[in-house]
RNA sequence: GGUCCCGUAGCGUAGUGGCUUAACGCGCCUGCCUGUCACGCAGGAGAUCGCCGGUUCGAAUCCGGUCGGGACCGCCA
């Protein structure tokens, strides 16, 4: 090895020891009699010293010597001059005098300084990942990603379960997102695709036997990214055989407690809360509701009836609902505060925001007359408001009043700092429909994935959707009010898993592509292949796939809740990585082994993107 | 596909129509400094204000377009 110690696990045991020490140069002092030289490596930094006087050839040896340079320093450990100790260093009572010099390698000076708390635009981050890394807050969160990982898979082999690889290179088997293609020259015009997730080869792995699974998997998805959601993610997938889904949510759980027991040092008390969606949406509007503050949804409809406000009125009796949210402290809201409030429930179809402010004398509302003081007094009092209390109120169609009240409750939450910092609130969602009415194609779509197993209950009601005189819209139909065994678990408001028990009948699983709007002969060419296993003694089975960024992100506790932080080469939103330049143009030549061919207009532009390089290192 | 926001030396920012010859901090370069650790001191270099076009006597500043980035809606089982 080039070195015997690491920088920053130096400390007075150490003193006395001839050390070898490699790294990079986080600082250079020079004092013209002595330099001081910070080392820093994974571990932590330690102070060197060259004195001009004890030893001029080392002394000489670090002129020029600049930041991030790489060195292999030689030097013996000393106590600091007494006085001198530096307590905001972990290893500030020693330093290494320093006896010999390496320059393993020079460095251009840096686009950014590695600091802590750098202020740095992110694309130049990402352009310059492999110098963002040496930061320390990125060092910990690759550390923590690692220990979650490594935790992960010693819990569930401790429960039995084999690790299992699962092709990427798959068969187009669309379900919802648009796959990656990956066309093969030895296969002119015919084309891979990247799973969207291993799901139809984990429920194979059970067709096989291997009864418990997981994969530490990668994901593709060709869709729009988003600040929790990456083009290529890795899910925590596991599948179990012979289970309910009470045994996959004591599993999962008792991972998650394992996880925060082992990374976080916090005790996860089990079993988890778990929330029907029906409750989660009547309560939060959200089926990942963010439990870490109240501020629940308070349901007025009835009070709206009777009062003289038509746009309340009026939305119930058109099937809709009024509902409020009670913010502690909002009462002094400004005509403008309330406007834009207002403009941020708009893009979520609400056409307005009633509000109501109980003032320490009086009520302040712009709606204040077509209500009588009585009527307010219950608003008030059924929202729990105290004085200096806003409560504001959605009238719409429910999803309109649960995507914008949950908006307007998740910004007031974060505004009003009603989070308590360092607080982890799992919760499970469960009995989660089956299947949702989709009112554009006019059929219903499947809630999560086909490959749900409803309720036994209500198989029966498969098989009534066919022939039901109601329409597919009506709340009632058949479709509409199948349960299934499907769940998600959830942190902090972000959905972290889903998983459900699995269809492993053919004729179940084809009625249920039938339903979605799936015809049998298209249903046999996409999944042929899994319906067959399924008529091969294929075992009840179940699983969930628990996001392995997300979970990191929220662990690691990453500032902003910025998923690319936690990622050793990130994209960005828009797909592109500014390290490398990718994705970049195919070449003719590809293309022409690969059998495809380039639309006009794309080969233009191309043909410009061909002349763009990647951004240069410097 | 849509809405909103951002783009000024290597980095972070200031500058929203006329002494701006674009300013400040960090970094960088040169010199000095015998215990520094956000070292200090003195000096210096570094920017066609993302790009294209328009309005104007005059544009970093106003307008239109475009590119790049971000947040969100749609989308993402």
């Amino acid at each position: 090895m080039k070195r015997t110690h690491s920088c920053g696990t130096l400390s007075e045991a150490n003193i006395g020891q001839e050390v070898t020490l490699c790294g990079w140069v986080n600082v250079v002092r020079d004092q013209s009699h002595q330099t001081f030289l910070d080392l820093r490596d994974r571990s932590g930094l330690v102070q060197c010293v060259a004195d001009r006087d004890n030893n001029a050839a080392v002394y000489a040896a670090l002129e020029g010597i600049k930041a991030e340079y790489c060195l292999q320093l030689t030097g013996s450990v000393q106590a600091r001059l007494p006085g001198k100790e530096n307590p905001k260093l972990a290893t500030g009572s020693i330093e290494v005098q320093l006896s010999g010099v390496e320059v393993l390698n020079t460095s251009k000076t840096l686009p950014f300084e590695i600091v802590d708390d750098l202020k740095t635009d992110e694309n130049v981050r990402i352009q310059y990942r492999y110098l963002d890394l040496r930061r320390r807050p990125m060092q910990y969160n690759l550390e923590t990603r690692h220990r979650i990982v490594k935790k992960t898979r010693d819990f569930l082999d401790g429960e039995g379960f084999w690790e299992v690889e699962t092709p990427l290179l798959w068969k187009s088997t669309p379900e919802g997102a648009k796959e990656f293609m990956v066309p093969a020259t030895a296969q002119p015009g015919k084309s891979f695709v990247l799973p969207q997730s291993p799901q139809i080869s984990k429920q194979l792995l059970m067709v096989g036997g291997v009864e418990k699974y997981f994969q530490i998997a990668r994901c593709f998805r060709d869709e729009a990214a988003r600040a929790d959601r990456f083009l290529e993610f890795t899910q925590i997938d596991i599948e179990m055989s012979f289970v309910s889904q009470d045994d996959v949510l004591d599993v999962t759980e008792r991972l998650l407690a394992y996880l925060m027991r082992e990374v976080k040092g916090q005790e996860l008390p089990l079993p988890l809360p778990r929330l029907t969606y029906a409750e989660a949406i009547r309560r939060y509007g959200s089926d990942k509701p963010d439990t870490r503050f109240g501020m629940e949804f308070v349901d007025i409809s009835d009070l709206a009836v009777g009062s003289g406000f038509k746009v309340f009125a009026n939305a119930v009796a058109s099937g809709g609902q009024v509902k409020a949210i009670c913010a502690p402290g909002c009462a002094d809201y400004s005509r403008k505060d309330i406007e834009d409030l207002t403009n941020l429930v708009k893009r979520f179809g609400a056409r307005g925001l009633a509000t109501f402010a109980l003032g320490e004398s009086e009520i302040k509302s712009q709606v204040a007359k077509f209500f009588s003081d009585e009527q307010m007094q219950e608003i008030f009092r059924r929202c729990e408001a105290k004085t200096g209390d806003l409560v504001l109120c959605v009238a719409d169609h429910s999803n309109v009043v649960a995507q914008s009240l949950d908006f307007l409750r998740r910004e007031l939450g974060q505004r009003l700092n009603l989070i308590e910092p360092g607080t982890f609130n799992f919760l499970w969602i469960v009995d989660t429909p089956m299947f949702e009415f989709n009112p554009e194609t006019g059929h219903f779509d499947a809630m999560h994935h086909p490959f749900c197993l409803p309720n036994p209950e209500d198989l029966p009601l498969l098989e009534e959707g066919f022939t039901s005189p109601l329409p597919h819209g009506d709340p009632m139909h058949p479709w509409a009010r199948v349960r299934s065994w499907l769940y998600d678990i959830v942190l902090n408001g972000y959905e972290i898993g889903s998983g459900s028990i699995r269809c492993h009948r053919r004729d179940i699983q084809e009625k249920i592509f039938r339903i979605i709007g799936l015809p049998p002969e298209e249903s046999q060419r996409r999944f042929g292949f899994m319906l067959d296993a399924f008529e091969y003694g294929a075992p009840p089975h179940g699983g969930i796939a628990p996001g392995l960024d997300r979970l990191v992100m929220l662990l690691a506790e990453v500032p902003d809740n910025n998923m690319r932080d936690i990622v050793a080469f990130p994209k960005t939103t828009s797909g592109t990585d500014p390290m490398s330049g990718a994705p970049t143009p195919i070449d003719e030549k590809r293309l022409h082994e690969l059998g495809l061919a380039m639309l006009p207009e794309e080969a233009a532009n191309n043909e410009q993107a061909n002349h763009v390089q990647p951004a240069p290192a410097s």
